[in-house]
DNA sequence: TACATTTGCAATAAATTTTATTACAGTATG
DNA sequence: CATACTGTAATAAAATTTATTGCAAATGTA
């Protein structure tokens, strides 16, 4: 299931691409998202994890880009938020004595990798900076 | 948010183009997948609606397909679930003070509508029946 | 050094969304 | 006319996502 985490992350990014020397407040963004700060945290952490940001504790703390926004492509912030695009699963085991229940949910899978493989692509021709500038 | 109700109406159309002549009951069809029949009614309701199933009511009674599964496309599947492949809206009403936040959402629109029109292409390749003869 | 500000992280609660269940009226078949 | 279905609405339960709370640790500044 999708959750806000790919947007939420787009935003975070598309901020500090704005102020690419400054290290911003996890407030700071929350505030722009309207979201909670605590939430913006996990996902920064998530960011760090994968070399995209960095931060700083204490006062006057925050954080920034690590990466020019001109070498992040949105595909990658796809597959850091670990979002799988998929038009949902049989989530019940089905049953196994129906030849369909049996294969449906590996019959989806390969459908949904095609479309995710489809939908890299695509981000893959975007940047952080292409995204960044219609703002 | 995308729930399961494209997968859902996949496997009720992949089970009637199994059986073209016959009319499958929502209990039958719930079992192979091991839901409940009322949201198998509920999705067939919606099958209905758009002229690709017929129900006869009563005893005996059940589902079956109006058109060939081959001229069923998972495009025309996936347009009639509703669902729309995106990647989450920042759905608290964004800071309008900050030009990010102003736009976010709308930004966010059009890159999922680019994302929804290379599914649509794609899936528009496949008929029911391609994906039917996989099992 | 003491204080204010900020991250980091875990635990819990609230809200939202999805799915299941119940109930019952209506319809065809044998 | 009894049985086996569909159709639909209302409610409940489950799952998931988002928010909140609480506190430790770090860091700049007066």
């Amino acid at each position: 299931m999708i959750s806000g985490k790919f947007a939420i992350t787009l935003h975070i990014l598309t901020l500090l691409s704005k102020f690419p020397d400054d290290y911003l407040s996890s407030d700071f963004i929350a505030g722009s998202m309207n979201v909670h700060p605590v939430l913006v945290r996990k996902e920064i952490a998530n960011l760090k994890k994968n070399h995209i940001v960095e931060s700083k504790e204490g006062k006057n703390g925050g954080t920034r880009l690590l990466k020019s926004a001109s070498k992040i492509t949105l595909d990658a912030i796809f597959k850091m938020t670990f979002d799988t695009v998929t038009l949902g699963f049989s989530k019940n085991e089905p049953n196994p004595d129906c030849p369909v229940g049996k294969q449906i949910n590996k019959n989806l899978e390969h459908l949904y990798d095609d479309i995710n493989q489809t939908i890299s692509l695509q981000l893959n021709e975007i940047t952080l900076e292409d995204f960044s500038n219609k703002f």
